[in-house]
Order: C-alpha cells, then structure tokens, then sequence
DNA sequence: CTGGCAAGATTGTTAGACAATAGATTAGAA
DNA sequence: TTCTAATCTATTGTCTAACAATCTTGCCAG
C-alpha cells in the first residue's frame, strides 16, 4: 500500500518524547536556566502531558546529564561546576581522540571520504567563518562532531560522547560568541579533517586531542557566572 | 532522641530504588535471561511497586545499559551482539586508561598509596588467585577497578566507566570460571597497580590498554549462544 | 500453505487521590 | 529582641483504576 511519508512528524511521538525535547529545548535554549528548579505541576501544565509521563521524562533527561534529581525535591537544570567541568573535557578529550583514530582507519570505506571532503570544501570556502553566527556555527560545530564519530562507526562511543556533550552546550555556546574563537575552531577542524583523509589515525589523534584542550583551556576562563558553587 | 541505627536499610529505599535494584539483581544472577523480555504486570505483582514506579526503574535501567526498551514492546534484557561488545571494549580501553594515567598522576594524594599497596599486598599474598570462585574473584576483580578509578578522582570518568562494566558483567563472569583466566587477570592487575605506585602514567595507561584489550580478545571468543543476532 | 481478520495480551497515557517530606511561617520562651 | 519549636504549605512520591493504542496469537477462508 503506498503512504504518503511523514514530511516532518515533530509532534506525534511519544508523550515522553514530546516532554523531554521540549525541556531539553527549552534548556539548551535558557528558557530554563542552570539551576532553577523544575516544578511538576507548572510543566504538566505547560507541556500538556501527565504527572507520569512527565517524571518518565525527567528521569530520562536527567539520566543524560541535562537535569539533576534531589528526592523530594525534584528535577532542577544541571549546573557543572568548574572542577566537573574540567573533569568533563579530560574525558571528552579521550572519547574524542579515540573517535578520531577510528574515523582515520575507517577513511576507506563507505562514504567516509565523501563526509569529510565535504567537510573540507566548506571549511576551504570561509576558513575563517565570516558572517556566522552564534547559533549557526554552533549547530555546524555539533554537526562536524556529529559526522566524525558517524565515519568512526562506534555506536557505543556515539552514545558516550553525545552524553558528555549536552551538559556542556550552554558553555561551548558562549565561547562561540566571539569571532576569533569561532576562527580558531575552524582552524584546528580543518586540522582534524586532513588528518582523516590522509588516514592518519595517530595525527589526528593528535590534532583531536589539541582542540578539545584547547576548548577545555578557553571554557576554564569563562567567568564565575558561568559555574556553579 | 535514640534511635536504633538500620543495621540493613536494603528496604526502606524509594519504590523506584527498590524495583531497579531487584531487577538489575536479577539480570546479574541470570534469573533474568538476555533477551527476556519482561513484563509489566508480572513485575507489579513480584516487587510489590505500582506501574508508574516500575516503568521509571525500567527507564532507568535503560539508561544504564541494561534493558532495552522498544515502544509498544516493552522493556527486555538487553543482549549485546558480538560487535556491540567490540565497540563497547574499545571504548571501555580509551576510559580505563585514562582512569589509569590519572591514577597514577594522583599517587602520592590522599590515601591512593594505601589503597595501591593493599591491593599489592593481596596480589603478592596469593598470585594466582587459588581456591578463589569465580563469584568472589568476580566481585574482588570489580573493586580493583573501582578503587582504580576511585584514585583516578574523576567523577565523569567514574560514571561513563560503570556505564560500560554492566552491560558485559555476565560475559566477564563467564571468563573467569577458568582459573587460567583468573591467574593471568591477576597477573595484568599486578603490573598495573606496580605501574600506578611508580607514578608512571604512561606505563601505566600502557598497562591498562593491555589488560582491556586481552579480555576483549578473550570475550569475542566465547561461543555464540553468548550473544544476540 | 498463505493471508487476513478477530480476540486477547500488553504497553502508553491519563486522572485523581493520599502520604511523605522539605521549606516557610508563626508562636512561644528566654 | 532573638532563638527555638510547632504548624502550615507547597511539592514530590506513590498508588489505583481506567481506557486507548498497539502488538501477538490463533483461527478461518481461499
């Protein structure tokens, strides 16, 4: 029987499905801020779901390092501390490099080559993000990260990595705000992309390896505001 | 006022605690199978929790790795395919020899050195593990590990660490009913924890790799009644 | 056999209720 | 007044009961 397919079926998931992006959303937006406390009530309000389903996706959310859950006290917004921070990125910064390594040794094959070429031509073409925004070179920040473990091929590293990278957004964002950090971001990319094209798994191990501690250096300099404690 | 101290709170935790700690207990001890698929009603009834309690135990548990949960189907045990347990060792490598290389950056803070040289003391006091059932050398074999990354001090690296061992306890488990095993995991511990004490970080992390990459080797032998697909 | 339909089993979701707890407020004693 | 203790209130923890949505199974016709 032929159907039409679904263009774009944001709504009808899940009733967790729904509650859990919209707050994920709404914190990776600010609508929710680190810290502030989540009330049930308001949310089953404001997202039209049940109490169950609600919690269902708290614990979820928070099971992703984007909520944190007090008993009795409920959900609030995750806020990392400098130190957890820290430790955070030294651990990205392995999952990273290991992703690297395997999207290096895996350049020959399927369309691996293709994604990173791709990813080449677009840094070529404004090497130093001109124009970008906030927002825009964020989203292809993420969708660069994204690809890399794609080629890399590790559905368990995939997971580890995404989990260590939403906690962390807010802080990567207000980096990004400043042309220079945007420009130097680029820079250590198309680093990393030479390197997998030229099968390097030890190079762009390395060259991996700098661009998360150099993201790692810049995030520690970020204001007080920015941490909790 | 006085009060008796709980000699034994395994009870009085939250209904949820409860539900997901008697069913990750099932799935450790086999009562569970791999694959099970379980269901809700049947649970209700067995743990004593209301379906909105046990639902968010089994979301839980998801998250952690160990059941999986498909809509409409429910929540079963998870069954991991030989290539999921590559992925999952490989990625297990990257986190423990991090968790090595701190350990022994962090050797000469704290009580680190106490706890190292206990585990030498033990290792030296029977080097081959005799007369040491798989059940005890199982759990004595977790607490290295954990004191390990307990002295590494990071608390991201201890969770996505954990995350990683739960998922393939059972296929570990079976490895060490061989003494040959257990003797030669010994062994490996025992290099470690020299490598560690010395304050070498590189060998150390050299150590750790080794080790890992020896029991994915072991593991990826086990027979195929051992895995899904 | 094969496909499809009906019945039963199971999960998804909601509403409403009450108990348990933490935080805020008030009352009382020093 | 100021500190402590009792009380109140907001919120979370948990349960029951119900119905809708979906999957599974067994049966029947072709």
């Amino acid at each position: 029987m032929y159907e039409v397919p679904a263009i774009q079926a944001s709504l009808p998931a899940s009733a967790v499905d729904r509650a859990a992006e919209a707050i994920a959303r709404g914190v990776a937006s600010g609508r929710y801020a680190p810290g502030q406390r989540l009330i049930e009530a308001d949310l089953t309000r404001s997202l039209q779901v049940s109490r169950g389903s609600l919690r269902e996706a708290t614990r979820r959310l928070a099971a992703e390092g984007i909520l944190e859950l007090e008993p009795h006290r409920g959900a609030r917004v995750r806020q990392l501390s400098r130190g957890e921070v820290a430790d955070l990125y030294r651990v990205r910064e392995a999952l990273e490099a290991l992703a690297g390594r395997l999207a290096a040794e895996r350049i020959a094959t399927g369309d691996s080559d293709a994604v990173m070429r791709r990813w080449l031509a677009e840094i070529e073409a404004n090497p130093n993000g001109a124009g970008l925004s906030a927002d825009v070179y964020m989203a292809d920040n993420n969708r660069f990260h994204d690809d890399l473990v794609m080629v890399a091929a590790n559905e368990v590293l995939a997971k580890q990595i995404a989990s260590l990278r939403m906690p962390a957004v807010r802080l990567q964002f207000s980096l990004l705000l400043t042309q220079e950090h945007v420009a130097e971001s680029i820079r250590q990319h198309r680093r990393i992309v030479l390197a997998v094209l030229a099968g390097d798994p030890t190079r762009t191990e390395r060259a991996m390896r700098d661009h998360l501690r150099k993201s790692s250096r810049l995030v520690q300099e970020l204001p007080d505001e920015a941490y909790a404690d």
